[in-house]
DNA sequence: TCGGTTCAGAGTATT
DNA sequence: TCTGAACCGA
């Protein structure tokens, strides 16, 4: 035990030796927030507080589970087998399993992923006859899910205009569908469980007394319904632990609420609220920039990061003429860094939108450095991997209906759309589903849907005595998949992707306790089934039999992982590579040297965060994130122009690089000067030098794209005034400005000012009477 | 049923 | 500029 404790400090080991009452841990960035809760896990078990099987930790990513499983195991050296780590979606999808009837699903339901359930939703609105113009597919299915993720019904959801409640509507006739074809999306999950620990009692008290440690990572990223979950299986004996960081809170546009954290400590009185503070990752400067910026937000629960390792370099910062220019740039210095002996994975290049990494990959593709992108398809969200995923499906569950859709012609077997249409007359006239009512088409076509079902029943038949690789293997030849793939000119990488499948589904097989340990699993349905039976709570569709159910088929188990687990979003990994990534798909990694590039007004605070409510705040988050990632070097990087949607745009450094303190800073190109001296926000905003005008500002500043050059982005208007960038101009209210930027033509043409007091701001030409000057 | 053309839209993302 | 989706002609 003393083991366990000896290299924690002070506030760490508070946290970890906590008694088992309900805690909130306000951690830093790089405050030791994983090791905190991993040793408070270990610490609980070497002394015998608790039983492995009555702890719960939940994460938000399959990523983060991994972790910190592999990291207990390694300092318990036990089985960590009978815990309970996993996501909140992996934890539901395991409760929903084992109570299946409970919550009125069929055993083996299989789990939409974000492409499924629009899918599902368009042809539901197709169906209908639904204008999708007027009702977008997305946004219905947004509004689904922000729904349920706030704890909501169809029934429960506020309807005040036609508009919502037509939506409402939608929600209604979408649930009952999933529900007749034996299908869950993601939020659904969780709102299932929840509604199901609501209304059954016997299995609440089941769970609140079986997990006296709750323990969850990332808190601030919980919404609502999660919140509202843990509550639920939170018993009057049972200690939540909760780690997060509001100051890290960056997902606040995918239903995050922050206000969790203040909620949470105060309907559970929480006792205990640690404060993480000293830092163990980055240098003294680069901490700095993350404090003195961080504390330029209002709604903070306030923490203020420290280090004893010393101030380290300065941070360096960089403004380029243009975006090729600050790739060129970010070449050099990184090749400097590789020189020195960094190594290429140690080196992060961080920008806020995936449309940015295109200039950047450019650049290192003609040096010739090896750099690996984040993001992008993932495995399981391959084309040829979904269909070969609907074919075990189907088998699995008939009543698949986009399963069935998605394959009943894939490879091409002569199914077209009339066959199908006829079939979907056919299934709706009898209220079942597609698969059911494929015997009852007449015609070509409907042999040829007999046919395919023909070959779906043999499928069954046949895979019900091989193992799980063996099933899928044979799923591919017999389907026509791999003599499609074969046919197809380049249809090699999809080839091998559908091996992949195959070795997938046996390393499954090999370890199912990555996922759902069908031992675990067992006996949770079999203990479970005794808890329903004793209450006779059981709100099942199925009243039949009152034997425990058997085990889920692995085939069920591995399609759930399949959909609960998308696999790795970054490119092949291989060889010592540059690490290029968002911001956000930064969060929770370090690096010795981060590159944090398109420092720039618009875009980093994006523009559209700047009209949503704590938007901007957001934004700030995220640079503070952004610059915790970096261990010993931190480079600041931004552009006067940047090519964007075609155009070439004109932009002020970011409001943030104002925010750092002056002298933790080091210029590697001329500051203060053009668009460097700083964007300067709000009326309260003082203008640095404020004794130069506007025009004096643009004019000392040679290397702008001269105003008179040949300019794309020179326009003559009706007006008779030569609207170009950098064009003074007068406004009768906000008085003299600077053009920024020119879009659109004619009426619709708006010019972008750059007022100096009064801010930056879009005009329409058509509407604002300005005046040239200077 | 396919392939080409046209058009709109372009922010971050896990399960 | 670039991408993905929708649409049309063969």
């Amino acid at each position: 035990m003393s083991r366990l404790l000896a290299h924690l400090n002070e506030p760490q080991r508070t946290a970890v030796t906590l008694p088992a009452e309900h805690a909130l841990i306000l951690a830093g960035a790089g405050s030791g927030k994983t090791r905190v809760l991993i040793t408070r896990i270990a610490w609980l078990i070497s002394t015998g507080q608790v039983h492995p099987r009555e702890l719960l930790a939940v994460t938000f990513t399959n990523k983060a589970a991994r972790e910190m499983t592999t990291r207990l195991g390694a300092l318990l050296a036990l089985e960590t087998r009978s815990m309970w780590i996993g996501t909140f979606h992996g934890l539901c999808n395991r409760m929903l399993r084992a109570h299946h009837r409970e919550a009125g699903l069929v055993q083996s339901f299989q789990i939409l992923d974000s492409a499924d359930q629009l899918a599902v939703i368009k042809r539901l609105l197709r169906g209908l006859g639904v204008d999708d113009v007027r009702f977008p597919p997305r946004n219905l299915q947004h509004f689904i899910n922000s729904a349920k993720e706030e704890g909501l019904r169809a029934s429960q959801v506020e309807t005040g205009d036609d508009y919502s409640r037509q939506m409402a509507e939608f929600y209604r006739l979408y649930d009952e569908q999933c529900q007749r074809e034996g299908v869950v999306d993601f939020a659904e999950l969780l709102l299932r469980v929840d509604e199901l620990l609501a209304r059954n009692e016997l299995l609440r008290e089941h769970y609140q007394l079986r997990f006296r440690h709750i323990l969850i990572d990332e808190f601030q990223d919980t919404n609502r319904l999660q919140y509202r979950l843990l509550k639920r299986l939170a018993g009057a004996g049972s200690a939540l632990f909760a780690v997060g960081d509001d100051d890290q809170s960056i997902y606040a546009f995918r239903g995050a609420n922050v206000g969790n954290m203040s909620a949470f400590e105060r309907e559970f009185k929480v006792p205990n609220l640690i404060r993480l503070e000293q830092n163990y990752r980055s240098h003294g400067n680069i901490l700095r920039c993350a404090n003195a910026l961080i504390a330029n937000n209002a709604h903070r629960l306030g923490k203020t990061l420290w280090t004893d390792a010393g101030h380290g370099d300065q941070v360096r910062i960089y403004e380029a003429p243009s975006d090729i220019d600050e790739a060129r740039w970010l070449v050099s210095r990184v090749q400097a860094l590789i020189d020195e002996g960094h190594a290429r994975s140690d080196i992060a290049i961080l920008y806020r939108s995936n449309a940015q990494s295109r200039v950047l990959e450019h650049a290192l593709f003609s040096a010739g450095i090896a750099y690996r992108v984040y993001g992008g398809l993932r495995f399981f969200e391959r084309a040829e991997v979904k269909h070969a995923l609907a074919y075990l499906r189907l088998m699995e569950n008939p009543g698949d209906d986009g399963a069935f859709l998605r394959i009943v012609n894939f490879p091409p077997r002569g199914i077209g759309a009339r066959t199908i249409e006829a079939l979907q007359d056919a299934a709706s006239s009898t209220g079942g589903g597609l698969h059911d009512a494929a015997g009852t088409v007449a015609g070509a076509g409907g042999a040829r849907l007999a046919a395919f079902v023909e070959m779906l029943a043999r499928l069954r038949a046949e895979s019900a005595d091989l193992d799980l690789p063996a099933s899928v293997e044979l799923v591919l030849s017999a389907s026509g998949l791999n003599a499609h793939y074969s046919a197809e000119r380049e249809g090699q990488d999809r080839l091998e992707n559908l091996r992949e499948l195959v070795n997938a589904a046996a390393s499954f097989e090999a370890d199912p306790g990555r996922g759902l340990s069908s031992e675990d699993f067992t006996a949770l349905a079999g203990g479970a089934g005794q808890v329903a039976g004793d209450g006779g709570a059981g709100a099942g569709a199925e009243t039949d039999e009152a034997a425990p159910a058997p085990a889920l088929s692995q085939l069920a188990e591995f399609l759930a992982h399949a959909s609960l687990e998308a696999g790795d979003n970054q490119a092949a990994d291989g060889a010592d590579a540059l690490q290029l990534m968002t911001v956000h798909s930064a969060k929770g990694l370090e690096f010795d040297a981060v590159f944090v590039t398109g420092l720039e007004e618009g875009l980093f605070p994006h523009e559209n965060s700047l009209s949503e409510n704590d938007g901007l705040e957001e934004e700030r988050r995220l640079m503070y994130v952004a610059i915790t990632r970096a261990r010993q070097l931190l480079h600041l990087s931004f552009s006067q122009t940047r090519m964007l949607h075609g155009q070439t745009r004109y932009s002020l450094q970011s409001r943030f690089v104002g925010e750092l303190p002056p002298d933790a800073l080091k210029w590697l190109s001329a500051k203060g000067r053009g668009a460097a001296a700083g964007w300067q926000g709000g009326a309260d905003a003082a203008w640095e030098g404020s004794g130069r005008s506007t025009t004096a500002r643009y004019g000392a500043q040679p290397q702008r794209p001269p105003a008179a050059q040949a300019d794309p982005a020179t326009r003559n208007f009706d007006r008779g005034i030569a609207y170009r960038v950098g064009q003074s101009v007068t406004h009768a209210k906000f008085g003299e400005g600077v053009i920024l930027a020119i879009e659109g033509r004619g009426e619709d043409a708006r010019v972008q000012v750059n007022f100096g007091r009064a801010g930056a701001k879009w005009l329409a030409l058509s509407l604002a009477k300005l005046q040239a000057a200077g």
